[in-house]
DNA sequence: GAGCACTGC
């Protein structure tokens, strides 16, 4: 067997016909049969794809159409069947569409697309459709109601151990920017208090571990979100927007930005987008709500929403889409028929929109208004408008699947497309049929606007204007590596350009910290030719303290460079920034089901990202962005919207839940854009190994207590098992430090020796890298979860709050789940089997200096070096691991030793003995 | 001997 990386890949690439690939691998070494051949086809296969995909542009957009017509064809003939029913009982409302029976020609009133249908398919779909749906919701019932009896017992779930978390201690460094709230509640902001004697649930109890932070957190909270809309407010809008173009010229200074004329002018962002209303008008200035751009489509909007019950909002920034509209709703009555939900893919921009509703309306946070997030439910019995990160509202989908108390779904931020939401959108597709009174909201960005039409069956796009300055952007093709291009980009700005802040984005903190140490030295060079340049490094890894240091006052005359990854594309906002360098570059995960192996790419970012980016330059007054490519790359090269999450990461916990959900034709599931089959199968396969599918695919008892955790599908089944082992408690353990993401250790690059020394006490005796995360943990605990102790030992205090977070959290799941919480720390032996009860696909076989094969795979892989395991002589023979990834090689992460004989203890339906006897016969 | 963009339940 070859060692070198990927070989089967490579091999692929060179050939020109399966057999071609079988004869290599043979040549290679690898067992033949049957295997190997249909493995051959596949990765032919594959590869040819990937040609064909990368073949002319023209072919691949005939193709896509293509695909959009049908689709768009089957979904018209939904949508007749549908809009036909509704009108036998209500003519006004549900889809809005019109239909000529005699002809069959099918009106769309917004965009009159005329569409040909087929009366019969039309019946049977109709028919099949209720069928099918009026089942799954019948069955998820009856389930459910039970499952809620037995967890309404446990009130008191999961409110306590909260700390003020870091994004509230973020937050608070934004304090000095906000001024008092000087609105309802005088500048101070209290959480709601119980209702005692209503024959409520305890409130007080409820909150318990939230009002803890009432001084702490929340008021600053509340300021910074305040300060957001203050932001928002001052602003004037496309009408009074001024050319800036020609105000300044852009200089040039031959020593600091070599090569003049290649700065080539491109079009502002304002044309970039489509064309703005009118909106700014100065007598609404004195009331804040009204001040905002989507106060003056008030009426329009509610009509819209009244005709239509889908519609895709574009707001842009600072358009009030997300604070209005659901109080536009609530005072149009709405909320009499059930909430309003609106969904946020981040925990702070929830809380804070709800914080800021809240006071808008008046009301004290968590009745009329509230929220919900992980670990805190911040709403009430009273609660009629509800913000909640949309991972959560698909938590509510598995309890209540027709979410029968709800009237509006806003569905926010949709462009962003991360998991969650992408199956939300197909959940409330569906849901919209059902139930012709529920009315959704699809918020998104312009270039997505049309696709989110399409997929929700034409619905009509709104379009409200935002506050946002004019942004000039300006593309440099690059001639020299990018990092330098980008220090001279900065340079050239800081020497010729008006003051304002720069924001440069960047990949990672690598590139971050390269840049850093190359400006300083230009600064130093230039001394005080050239004005004071103060540089922040800005990533998420970054500790918090040093995140905040970007809003530090800075001199006069100074300017301040921030230098950001993604984060502060969507993340975080900063005051100031008037200048925008963008690398057109970004990492980006992708999982490669074949070999279940994850990877961080360095790819161009999409359109959409490009504009974001320069937007941010437009925030507090007229910018300007220079683009570190080509126009033509950006027309050309780049793609309107990046890939999808869903497609780029392993899905196994989103079968399950579709299982969970009642969905079993998930491959036939109206995704707007499915993951591929093999990624499908792939998960199926392995739902099916660890035993949450039987033979004919349905959920098994042990499927539906595994999609109640929110974990890997691996890390649940192994929680499951580890009550048999009687070390429950322990894997608890583990698995809430395994799903904290690789980032409890830290090693700064000047203590690097120090850091590993203390890493090493925990491997002590070579007892695999789940065992020293355990032993992390309870030494920390025994410190009571002290900060210094993080400090001293170079762990990530962050890292070990979330894990304590999540422990918590899934204590309190076993316990509902009646899962005996038993624990024996000494019995390494049984912790390590409970962990193989979930990762038994997941063992590594040494085949020779400290090369691994994947047993069930063809892949060579290494333990990764910053594994405790990685330098233990000799060799362990049989590992298990918690994931792959590929960075400069294959790596298995997360390593710990394990006896093949376990193996057919443990999965004797995965693994035969004759097949791991050809490894190592006498080990079993 | 390597290197972790960013979220979320």
């Amino acid at each position: 067997m070859p060692n070198e990386p990927s070989y089967t890949a490579a091999i692929s690439q060179n050939a020109n016909s399966p057999e071609e690939i079988v004869d290599k691998l043979l040549e290679y070494g690898v067992d033949g049969g049957d295997d190997i051949r249909s493995l051959a086809a596949d990765l032919f296969l594959s590869v040819s794809r990937k040609a064909a995909a990368q073949g002319s542009n023209s072919r691949r957009d005939e193709v896509k159409k293509n695909e959009i017509l049908a689709r768009k064809q089957r979904q018209y003939r939904l949508i007749v069947a549908e809009s036909d029913e509704d009108k036998d009982h209500d003519s006004g409302t549900g889809v809005a569409y019109s239909s000529n029976s005699a002809t069959g020609v099918v009106v769309g009133e917004d965009n009159n697309k005329k569409k040909r249908m087929d009366t019969d398919d039309r019946e049977v779909i109709r028919a099949l459709r209720k069928k099918s749906r009026q089942e799954y919701l019948k069955k998820r019932e009856k389930e459910k109601l039970q499952q809620l009896d037995d967890w309404i017992e446990h009130e008191e779930f999961l409110i306590e151990g909260l700390e003020l978390s870091e994004e509230e201690r973020f937050l608070e460094a934004n304090k000095k920017f906000s001024e008092s709230v000087g609105g309802s509640d005088g500048g101070e902001y209290r959480f709601p208090e119980a209702y005692d004697g209503d024959g409520l649930i305890d409130q007080r109890r409820r909150f318990g571990a939230a009002s803890k932070r009432d001084t702490g957190g929340f008021e600053k909270l509340e300021s910074w979100d305040d300060h957001q809309l203050q932001k928002a407010t001052v602003k004037f809008g496309s009408k009074n927007r001024k050319r800036e173009a020609d105000d300044y010229q852009l200089l040039f200074d031959d020593s600091l930005y070599k090569v003049e004329g290649q700065l080539l002018p491109g079009k502002s962002l304002d044309d970039e987008n489509t064309q703005k209303l009118d909106y700014v008008s100065k007598k609404h200035i004195g009331d804040g709500r009204k001040r905002l751009p989507i106060y003056q489509l008030k009426d329009k909007v509610l009509q819209m929403i009244h005709d239509n019950q889908v519609l895709v909002i574009v707001g842009e920034t600072g358009s009030g889409k997300t604070t209005q509209l659901p109080q536009y709703l609530h005072e149009a009555g709405y909320t009499k028929q059930g909430k309003i939900i609106c969904t946020q893919p981040r925990r702070v921009a929830a809380m804070s929109v709800a914080a800021r509703v809240a006071v808008e309306m008046g009301v004290k946070l968590g009745h009329e208004v509230g929220y919900k997030i992980r670990f805190e439910d911040c709403t009430s019995e009273k609660t009629v408008v509800e913000y909640m990160t949309d991972g959560m509202l698909l938590r509510e989908f598995s309890s209540q699947p027709d979410l029968k108390n709800c009237s509006v779904i806003m569905v926010d931020e949709a462009h962003e497309r991360t998991v969650s939401t992408d199956i939300i959108f197909s959940l409330v597709k569906d849901l919209a049929r059902q139930r012709s009174d529920l009315k959704l909201l699809i918020s998104s960005a312009t270039l997505d606007a049309e696709k989110f039409s399409d997929y929700f069956d034409c619905a009509p796009i709104l379009e409200i204007p935002g506050r946002q300055y004019p942004v000039d952007i300006l593309y440099k093709q690059p001639v020299d590596e990018i990092l330098e291009e980008a220090v001279a980009a900065t340079l050239h700005i800081h020497v010729t350009q008006q003051p304002g802040d720069i924001l440069v984005f960047l990949t990672g903190q690598e590139d971050i910290e390269t840049v850093e140490e190359m400006l300083r030295e230009k600064v130093k060079h230039y001394g005080s030719k050239m004005g004071e340049l103060i540089i922040h490094p800005l990533f998420a890894n970054l500790p918090t303290e040093l995140q905040a240091r970007i809003f530090d006052p800075i001199p006069e005359k100074a300017r301040k460079v921030i230098l950001a990854t993604n984060i502060a594309e969507t993340s975080l906002t900063i005051e100031g920034i008037r200048y925008v360098i963008d690398s057109g570059l970004c990492k980006l995960s992708s999982y490669s089901p074949r070999t279940d192996m994850g990877s961080l790419q360095v790819t161009d970012i999409s359109k959409a990202s490009a504009m974001q980016r320069a937007g941010r330059a437009g925030r507090t007054g007229p910018g300007k962005c220079i683009r570190l490519y080509a126009p033509d790359h950006f027309q050309n090269q780049m793609e309107d919207n990046c890939v999808p999450e869903i497609q780029r990461s392993d899905i196994v916990s989103v079968v399950l839940t579709l299982k969970a959900l009642g969905i079993n034709d998930f491959k036939n599931f109206d995704f707007m854009d499915p993951p591929s089959d093999e990624s499908m199968i792939k998960a199926l396969e392995l739902l099916y190994a660890l035993g949450a599918l039987n033979s004919k695919g349905d959920l098994t008892r042990i499927g539906k207590l595994m999609a109640e955790f929110p974990l890997d599908p691996k890390l649940s089944r192994m929680l499951i098992a580890a009550e048999k082992y009687g070390c429950a408690e322990e894997v608890t353990t583990i698995a809430a430090m395994l799903s904290v993401d690789n980032a409890i250790f830290y090693s700064p690059k000047n203590l690097q020796a120090m850091a590993e020394n203390a890493k090493k006490r925990f491997e002590d005796g070579d007892v695999g890298d789940h065992i020293a995360l355990l032993r992390v943990y309870n030494s920390w605990k025994e410190t009571d979860f002290s900060s210094g102790w993080c400090r001293e030992n170079f762990i990530q205090a962050r890292s070990m709050k979330r894990a304590r977070d999540v422990r918590d959290q899934l204590m309190n799941l076993m316990e509902k789940a009646g899962i005996e919480l038993n624990s024996n720390p000494n019995d390494l032996d049984a912790i390590k089997k409970a962990i193989m009860s979930g990762f038994f696909p997941h063992i590594g076989i040494l085949q020779g200096s400290g090369s691994y094969r994947i047993l069930k795979g063809l892949q060579n892989v290494q333990i990764h070096p910053k594994s405790g395991m990685a330098k233990v002589q000799p060799n362990p023979r049989w590992v298990v691991f918690h994931e792959l990834v590929l960075t400069r090689k294959e790596y298995m992460r997360q390593v710990s030793e394990v006896k093949p004989k376990w193996l057919l203890e443990i999965a004797p339906h995965y693994y035969e003995r004759k097949e791991l006897e050809k490894f190592f016969p006498r080990q079993l």
